[in-house]
RNA sequence: GGCCCCAUGGUCAAGCGGUUAAGACAUCGGCCUUUCACGCCGGUAACAGGGGUUCGAAUCCCCUUGGGGUCACCA
């Protein structure tokens, strides 16, 4: 295989979607395998769209996930310039080849007309395309006399320049992930290819792009599908060797029907953008709610994507040396939060405890509370196992850093004996005279102690955590009263004692 | 509606002519235990339907059904 070379084009219309991002990720994975460059383009011939921000979210965006640019608008290349707005006046000598070879004309319909035009066909439920069959009743350098449409075009007239579809011919191609396809011209349109103010349409400057730039492959959304035909009559056209084109399946909702939208997020609160977008009408972002990258690229290249071994943890290095397009899926793939949810687990389990400790430190920090760090990291080390993000952290060791203020009703009924009074009274004589207050040292004492009185284990055990922790929750208790230490722990079954009484 | 793509449990998915049809998430039991979690063990649960091809089809072909995408001077 010669050079390969891959680009991510997205359109900066507003923030990427996560579908954009494992487009990007895969687009990545290939080019990183095959020794190869990853090229990102922006795509912004639709000036009318042009969001503020979103060009720089999308850079970020994959800044984030880990994903390095090799060629673009910040890093550079030799096949720049790497925005579309940028390379505006290069694309109309492409349309006028096209134009020299009869393979496009020029047309003078009004966005208006076609309008009627659509309208009316819909009536008769027919679908109207601009095509070989309707082309000659209308206003175009094909239909009209040659000195009548040179005259409108002196006469600075608006006028697109479109593709002259052949009539009744089969395209055959191919496309990696599904195999071959075939299509009649006779079912495509006339599609415009220069817009009428100056720019190119994206069927266009792809092309021209795509050829200029050298891309050995072409991965893309399979909503690109539809549109291929029209790609490949245009490389054909213009005598150039075609890449080979991979369209990936879609990313669907969770529940129901339909490719995954912002709404679903917002619906069922989970984020649908890689980041916090904050222009206009915000979006909530895997970065913000907690997610490691790592884990998000994770999830991701796992959805459509499989190695076909059992193992379901990569990193990206990994990722990349087991990634091949031949083992990307052809149906769609739908989202499951649960799933993200559990990689990000995964991800935050297998932290050493002083990365997580350090990654929680502004957490426990925005509570108000400091702590040693050697006593942090024996404190997330406790706990991890039990939650999905770090900033969940603080609901799991609220209890080490506060004495109860309250009693969990539930347990006290459930767990507060008539004589537990009596045996946290002797408990507390029995951790008085502990000097060592380790887990393993205090429970080994507190064991022997219950043991002797034949009291009843859990009873003891529960009303003890009762009194600590203020409810049935919480790690290992001897963990906690080591961790909090003898005065504190004291202290706290004199207080649970007062309050709960009895 | 036209055109195109797709089809294995609730979800992600392995399978690429012969398997008791993996595994993961979720779910439900059990074990562990002093609570909860983790962990471990186990259960429920799938080849959309119908025709072919073949000695033999989840695997190949066709039809039906279902789902999705796309039909702009948007990408």
């Amino acid at each position: 295989m010669s050079q390969v070379r891959v680009r991510f084009a997205p359109s900066p219309t507003g923030p990427l979607h996560i579908g954009g991002v494992r487009t990007a990720l895969y687009n990545y994975l290939f080019a990183k395998k095959n020794n190869g460059t990853f090229i990102l383009r922006i795509e912004d011939t639709d000036q009318t769209r042009f969001v503020e921000g979103a060009e720089k979210y999308i850079m970020e965006s994959l800044k984030w996930c880990g994903i390095i640019v090799d060629e673009g608008i910040n890093e550079g290349g030799n096949y720049g310039p790497y925005r579309q707005s940028d390379r505006k006046s290069l694309y109309r000598q492409y349309a006028d080849i096209l134009l020299e070879k009869g393979y496009a004309y020029y047309a003078f319909d009004t966005p208006e007309q076609l309008d009627a035009l659509r309208k009316e066909s819909e009536k008769e439920h027919k679908t109207f395309i601009y095509n070989a069959d309707v082309r000659e009743k209308l206003n175009n350098s094909i239909s009209l006399k040659e000195s009548e449409w040179k005259e409108k075009l002196n006469r600075g007239e608006n006028y697109v320049i479109r593709y002259k579809m052949p009539q009744n011919e089969d395209i055959n191609f191919e496309d990696i992930i599904r195999g071959k396809i075939v299509v009649n011209t006779s079912t495509l349109d006339d599609k415009v290819l220069f817009k009428s103010d100056g720019m190119p349409t994206y069927h266009l400057a792809n092309i021209v792009d795509d050829h200029l730039m050298e891309i050995s492959h072409v991965i893309r959304g399979e909503e690109w599908l539809p549109s291929l035909p029209l790609h490949i009559m245009l490389y054909r056209s213009f005598g150039w060797q075609a890449p080979l084109f991979a369209h990936l399946p879609l990313l669907l909702k969770p529940d129901g029907k339909g490719k995954l939208s912002k709404r679903d997020g917002d619906k069922m609160g989970f984020p649908v953008f890689p980041l916090f977008w904050p222009y206009g009408e915000t979006a909530k972002g895997y970065r913000e709610e907690g997610y490691y990258p790592e884990a998000f690229v994770n999830m991701l290249a796992l959805l459509g994507w499989n190695p076909g071994t059992e193992k379901e943890i990569f990193s990206l290095k990994e990722l990349i040396d087991s990634f091949s397009i031949e083992r990307v899926g052809k149906s769609g793939s739908r989202f499951d939060p649960e799933k993200a949810k559990w990689f990000n687990h995964q991800y935050l389990e297998n932290r050493t405890d002083k990365q997580l400790a350090s990654e929680f430190k502004e957490h426990l920090n925005a509570h108000g509370y400091q702590v040693a760090d050697d006593r942090l990291e024996a404190l997330v080390g406790l706990v991890k196992m039990r939650v999905s993000f770090v900033k969940d952290l603080w609901d799991q060791v609220d209890f080490f850093f506060k004495a109860p203020e309250t009693y969990d009703q539930e347990a006290i009924k459930k767990r507060w004996k008539d004589d537990s009074v009596k045996q946290l009274s002797e408990l507390k004589t029995i951790l008085e005279k502990i000097d060592d207050f380790s887990s393993s040292r205090t429970e080994e004492a507190v064991m022997t102690w219950i043991g002797e009185k034949g009291y009843n284990t859990g009873a003891v055990m529960n009303a003890f955590r009762l009194v600590i922790v203020g409810a049935s929750r919480g790690p290992h208790i001897f963990d906690i009263t080591s961790w909090i230490g003898k005065e504190e722990t004291l202290r706290r079954i004199d207080a649970g004692l007062s309050s709960i009484g009895r």
